[in-house]
Order: C-alpha cells, then structure tokens, then sequence
DNA sequence: GTCAATACAATACAGTCGTCTATACGCTTG
DNA sequence: CAAGCGTATAGACGACTGTATTGTATTGAC
C-alpha cells in the first residue's frame, strides 16, 4: 500500500513537503507520553505537536485511525526486531526466555513510547485499531511458535499444541506488561521474575501435557 | 439567626429522588452497548440516556471517574458471583476449569454489559479507572489461588507458586476473553477450547514444577 | 399555612473537536 | 519569466464537551 517514508519516482511537481509522515508520527509519540491512550489523541493534539496546521495532517493521514494504526504496526516492528536480537543471542531453552523476558522489560523501562502503545491498545479503539494490534501480535506468536518448536526439536522435549502454547505465552507476557506500565520502576525486577516464572510454567505444562497425551491419552493427572 | 451547619443523619427534609445512581448506572451501561469503552462516554450521553438533565449526573457522581469505577466494581461483583456459583457446583480439577471457563464464556455470550467493561478497560482511563479494574483482578485471583491450594490438597498434586499461578490464569483468561468480544460468536467454542487448554498447561506446569522443585532444590524459591 | 431544604431543569459559557472552503507559498516545468 | 500544481495555512462552521448559574417544583418539618 502507501508507502511510508520514500516517495514514489513521481516528479512531483509542487511545493516540497516541509514534514513528512515521519514527522508526524514523532509529532504524535511526543504529544502521546508515556501513559496516554492513543485513542484519546486528536487531530488538532498532533497538528499542535507538529507544528502545523490540523488540516495539514489530512495530506498524510486520512484520519486518526489511520495514524493509529501507522503507530501500532511501528511499535510492533521495533519490539519484533529488539526480541529478535535476544533470541539470537540465547540458545538453551532457560536462555531464550530468560533472555527474550529481560529485553521485553528493559524496553519498557526505557521509555519506549511505542511498546506503549502495543501494550495499552489491544481492546480500545476502532475495529482498524483492534485488528492491527491484533495482527501484531499474531506476528510474535507465530515468531514464538516457530522458536518453540525449533527448541523442543533440539532439547527433544515435548511440545504440546505449538500455536495454542506461543499465544497462551504471549498473551500473557503482554498482559502482564500492560500492568507493568502503571507500576513504578523498583517493581519492575519483581515483575520481570514473575512472567520468567509464569512463561517457564506454561513450557513446563506444553511438555507434561505433550508427554501425558503419547503415554496415556485419557489420564488427566500428572506424577512426575 | 440559627445557622445549618451541621449535616445530621436528617431525613430528607426536601424533594424525593426520582432517579437513583443505581437508574444513572443502568443508563450508562444501555448507552454503553457491547463495544464502546466506558472512557469515552460522556456525562451528558449517560444523562440524556437516563433522561434527566446534565447537572443531575452531578447530584450522585462527582464525575465520570466514579461513575465508571462503579460500573467496574459492578462488573467484577457480578461476574465474582456468576464464577463462585459455577466453581461450587463442580468438584474435580477437570471440572473446575471446565466449569469455570464455560461459565465465563456464557456470561461474555450473552451480551452483559458489564463483563465487557472489566475486560476491555484495564489499560486505559485515568489512574482511578485502572486501580478500580486491577482491584477486581486482585479479587479473582485471590479467590482463584485459595481454589488452587484447596485442589491441590484434595487431589495431593504439586502446586508451585499459588499466587504466581493464580495471577497467570487470570490474566490470560481475561485477555483471551477480551479478544473474544470482537470475535463472531460462532468462534466463541473455539475460543473456550483454547482457553481451557491453557489453563490446563498452567496447572500441569505448576505441577512439574513444584515436583522438581521437590526432587531438586537448587531452584531459588521466590516468595511474595 | 409557612419555610427551608432538596432535586431537577433551563440556559449559558468557554473550550475542543473534526471538517470545510478559500487562499498564500514554493517548487517544477515550460 | 510565467503558468501550473501540490503543500500548507487561515478562518469559520456546527456539534459536542464539562461546568457554573439561575430558576422552579416538590417535599417534609414546624
């Protein structure tokens, strides 16, 4: 679809842009802050925080959805892209959640306005807004899914119905992220313990469950 | 002259309320439908819903803050009795979970009101608005957790980390309930399968791990 | 009956919102 | 240079917001 920052071989023959959509992204993750809801972002908020007109806006975005959506797929790139880095950096199975876990948290201590927004906005806003933060993170369940089963390959462990364990963990992770934007930072180590902890349960029931299902399909208790 | 300063418990010497915040309440939540978010009513929508003037909104809500963690705590009241029922009529861990799950998803089916509020409104709003919805998570997973230990006594199966647990269940059932308001109900069996068989890994994983933690104590043991 | 307290309505105000129209600017091309 | 075109601005419109003020009807105590 559109482009978002190159513009097309056209000549263009008009006036320069003096901002760009990039600009007005920024724009908008500055007025945005740390906490505030992007559905709660007008228009004339952003054309302010750009420096232009509010008409101005509507050359590069149809409307705040459109914006919205740009800051979701944006936030979800960067995050796909820092969690990548982790993963390739980790190797044992504790590794890659240990590791993928602390560079989920050290973004969000970092500030980072755009996993802000990833975070707070999977169930407000316009059906646009919802399905492109769902679409996200369908992005990291299937990068997961695919980790997950490269790692029991390799450790030869159980893995039981891949897709259902990447989004149970996933959800998880980013619900319990969520709660983590509104707690103060000295809580954030306590947290970032918690989700290792609640990930390592949930691979630990993955392979139990998978075990269980190849010995005895019908028992649904466990002794170790 | 004699002076009113003191307010007793005095028995209403003025005009009778023809509207009751429990009226202001149910106007908000027909205004509200089934996929707005509470944050973007407004004080004069709830009062032309409830058919009476803006400034009367006033006389039983000082503002739509407290209004919207009334509903919140409505919410979570409600659906805290709908679960204990279901949790009462079952007795085995299978039928817990199943019981639980399919209680819930009923509850989201059948188009109330007020579990939509608790599941989207968790991110977002004021700080008020967000302590009001984590309040009632806390309730749940406390309820959940003396569940949890209550079971694992019965059934003599391991139970690591109760709280940890109990706070991983609730959370990702909650956001996988949140994601089911935007879904076709005809997803809606699907979706209730999934979530019994994360909630099934969480416990068989909270079983592995408390068993190996009980074969191997090298694990640092956290405790809140 | 009188009086004070109360609940609500009516109106108004200042502010923000999205959007429309018209206009000025700057660049490219003839 | 001048025409053309796309960009950005300025201003205004109507709708909506929360809130303050004022007025009015109803109630219960004396």
């Amino acid at each position: 679809m559109s482009n978002t920052d190159i513009n097309l071989p056209v000549p263009a023959a008009g006036r320069k842009p003096v901002i760009s959509r990039a600009d007005i992204i920024a724009a908008a993750l500055n007025a945005l802050g740390p906490s505030r809801s992007v559905s709660t972002l007008s228009l004339r908020e952003v054309a302010r925080a750009a420096g232009i007109a509010p008409n101005s806006v509507y050359r590069h975005f149809r409307d705040m959805d459109e914006l919205a959506v740009a800051l979701i797929d944006l936030a979800g790139e960067s995050l796909r892209q820092i969690i990548g880095v982790a993963r390739q950096r980790a190797s044992s199975e504790q590794g890659v959640v240990q590791g993928c876990t602390d560079a989920f948290m050290e973004q969000l201590r970092a500030d980072d306005r755009l996993l802000h927004i990833l975070l707070r906005e999977g169930t407000v806003g316009s059906d646009a807004f919802k399905r492109a933060a769902e679409r996200q993170l369908n992005f990291f369940e299937d990068e997961l899914r695919l980790d997950l089963i490269h790692l029991s390959v390799m450790k030869k462990s159980g893995l039981y119905e891949p897709a259902l364990t990447a989004k149970a963990i996933t959800r998880l992770v980013f619900a319990m992220g969520a709660t983590a934007l509104d707690l103060p930072q000295e809580k954030h180590a306590e947290l970032s313990e918690q989700i290792v902890l609640m990930v390592r349960m949930i691979i630990a029931g993955t392979q139990t469950l998978a075990a269980n299902q190849n010995t005895v399909p019908s028992a649904p208790t466990l002794q170790a």
